[in-house]
DNA sequence: CGGACCATGTAAGTCGTTACATGATTGC
DNA sequence: GCAATCATGTAACGACTTACATGGTCCG
């Protein structure tokens, strides 16, 4: 899975600009997947070179003009061929979990002070998803399937966290 | 976190050969960090050029020799900066979660095999760590920590992948 | 005798990020 | 008046991965 892979799975759906596609991914999949202007401009002009999608500009009064991307049957193909493709493993990447992994090699307070950091940043990944399924209730089945996912995952991290903490404050109790 | 941090972070603990360095990753860290020989070599010169770590050519009988690296002063004040940057934030990139996401612009069929493979991976995982916490029993805490981290982790996938191939099963039938 | 393990390295290519650059409107 | 939102783009750089290249020992 690349960038390319996912803006076509957005534009199979419908069509879109640049900044639409950023928006879509911070509030759909940015707990899966992240990807900044700098990647997705860049590649909404290759894929147009190479056929994919296709440039329609729209005018718009007291707005900058919009280039709205349209997929073409290519792309579709392109798409698809990604869908059968071989699934890629997971990456994952967690600087907290490294840090405590060295962590005899620092002192408890900082320990606790990362564990707080992700708490926080992993109870707003709970309350945003949980607003976003409240607030769509008739989401489509198999992007309820990830979101369902997003929610579960955060209580996991949420819960361990907790546990940590307790348990550290314990220890040094 | 990079890969000179982690090296640095392994090396504070003892001298090892970049090839020592590899087999550590891929039997403690490997499920939250992961990196090649075409990332650790070159690293180890430029750390080695930095001051950083310092080589020690080791000769050995039948074998090819070693170059074995220790941490210098330098290495460790770095290391110490690391741990007391700020956290990074976790990185995550799931081609199972995309894939379900676009998951009705494919079959049913196709996200049960996805989902078998990835159920095989969880499952591999957990019997590896699970076997890992057994065989070292007088782990270092912090080790410890992240070990029974990410067996849980691994069940917790584990429990999420038989709950939707079962719901799965259920809307097929 | 073949595969697994030990051991190190480079070159080319991929795929991004960060920072910079621009500029209008809307709401507080 | 200032921040946020809308909207697009580039240049420099970073940080890898993959494939290639080499070669010895140990075990079944």
């Amino acid at each position: 899975m690349n960038i390319q892979n996912v803006i076509l799975g957005f534009l199979v759906e419908k069509p879109m600009t640049g900044y639409d596609i950023k928006q879509m991914m911070e509030n759909s999949v940015s707990y899966f997947f992240d990807a900044s202007y700098g990647a997705i401009y860049p590649a909404l002009k290759r894929m147009e070179k190479d056929k994919l999608i296709e440039k329609e500009v729209v005018q718009q009064e007291g707005k900058p003009n919009k280039n709205l991307y349209v997929i073409t049957l290519e792309g579709k193909k392109a798409f698809q061929a990604y869908m059968d493709s071989p699934l890629n493993p997971t990456l994952i990447r967690s600087d907290l979990l490294m840090r405590i992994f060295f962590g005899r090699h620092t002192n408890p307070n900082k320990i606790m002070e990362w564990l707080n950091t992700e708490k926080e940043k992993a109870q707003a990944q709970l309350d945003n998803l949980s607003l976003v399924d409240k607030k769509y209730p008739d989401m489509e089945r198999h992007k309820k399937i990830t979101l369902l996912y997003g929610i579960d995952e955060a209580k996991f991290t949420l819960g361990w966290i907790e546990r940590e903490l307790r348990r550290l404050a314990e220890e040094g109790a």
